[in-house]
DNA sequence: CGGTCTCTTGACGGAGTTCAAAGCTAGTGG
DNA sequence: CCACTAGCTTTGAACTCCGTCAAGAGACCG
């Protein structure tokens, strides 16, 4: 395990467990990735802006969320490390943002920019099948997210955030994970309480 | 607009929105295309079926649903023509459906089997291209359809339903309607006593 | 006709929101 | 190293949206 992300980046990896690929398809992936550092709080992306890479976290937590007629913050998206955050809409269309990205911790990024992504898709196809799987894996979990987030009440998705992230509710602000799961701060507060008597 | 759906088949008409195939390409796929019929009620797949066929639909509409711990039926997405309808889950992962899939008016659908599309996925590599764009744009969709689910209201849901599917309320009992927005039968029937009245 | 499926209406209850206030925590500058 | 402030979290009361249960009225099909 250890020895697989010291032999290449953890995007590398990430990709090796779908496709497969030779050493010098890897070399020529790895050659367009940047590194990007950000600070807690510091925007990988505004609302309007275009999203210009695809990204990679190594370190860190990213949230995406927007702004909505009242000014609150709806988080639709929670990132850790070993994950993609980017706007797909806006990386892909050209067309400006509607989601803010904000890094909720001090993180490490790889990034892939469009045109990178572009030649690296003509001159290997089996990216190209690498996306369409993640694409596609990534459709079967977020339909069972419609499910969940329609049937279920708040207390059973709450539940399950804390199976999927164990410790991220240590290390954010509790009104992410509340906006997150779709209820309000206060609200996600009486459901602690009420598990904790129990 | 006539023209190109006499000359090649809708399915794919809707594959060359999205990337340019050759004469020869298109007979290839064209070649593989199961017609498949279904009377109202029909079942396209059952739970605990394996999904064997990507489907794309020529006339009618197909709701997909499940039935929950209370034995509700709760409909995740409604198919209508020229749109696909299958349970991805199932297709790629070749594990029971957990979804039914079921005909709501008279259908005629196109069908494309697990092993021919790889054997496609092999031989024209466009083909990858257009799902991996195509599931790109699903997850944008459903992107919106959940952030949209948890922070609007039953009535804004409604109301953009009608703007999706204009005359689907006409055709199909309300009850799948409700079902798809979420909310039951009879809050639906109060909401639109409401707008009524407006 | 008669039965089943579909749609509407109303009374009541519960999950979750809003508003407001107060207690906590952590980062900042002196 | 302490004090101060801004942001984070909890608590409670009143209210809204929507679900459940129940009953009845149409509408369609054999």
């Amino acid at each position: 395990m250890k020895e697989d992300q010291n032999k290449y980046s953890p995007l590398v990896t990430n990709i090796l467990e779908i496709v497969d690929l030779d050493e010098q398809e890897i070399a020529c992936i790895e050659s367009r990735l940047i590194t990007t550092r950000l600070k807690k709080k510091d925007y990988l992306l505004r609302e309007g802006e275009v999203c210009k890479h695809k990204n990679f976290i190594l370190k860190g937590c990213v949230a995406a969320y927007f702004v909505d007629e009242n000014g609150k913050e709806r988080v639709t998206y929670l990132a850790d490390r070993h994950h993609w955050a980017n706007d797909i809409y806006s990386f892909f269309t050209g067309k400006p943002a509607t989601l803010f990205m904000q890094a909720l911790e001090d993180a490490e990024l790889l990034q892939l920019s469009r045109a990178d992504l572009d030649m690296l898709f003509e001159k290997i196809p089996k990216l190209e099948r690498f996306f369409r799987i993640r694409y596609q894996n990534a459709l079967i979990a977020q339909e069972r997210r419609i499910i969940q987030g329609r049937f279920d009440t708040a207390e059973q998705l709450y539940l399950q955030f804390r199976k999927k992230f164990p410790d991220l509710e240590l290390r954010i602000p509790l009104k992410y994970i509340a906006s997150y799961l779709g209820i309000t701060q206060q609200f996600l507060s009486v459901l602690r309480a009420n598990l904790a008597n129990t």
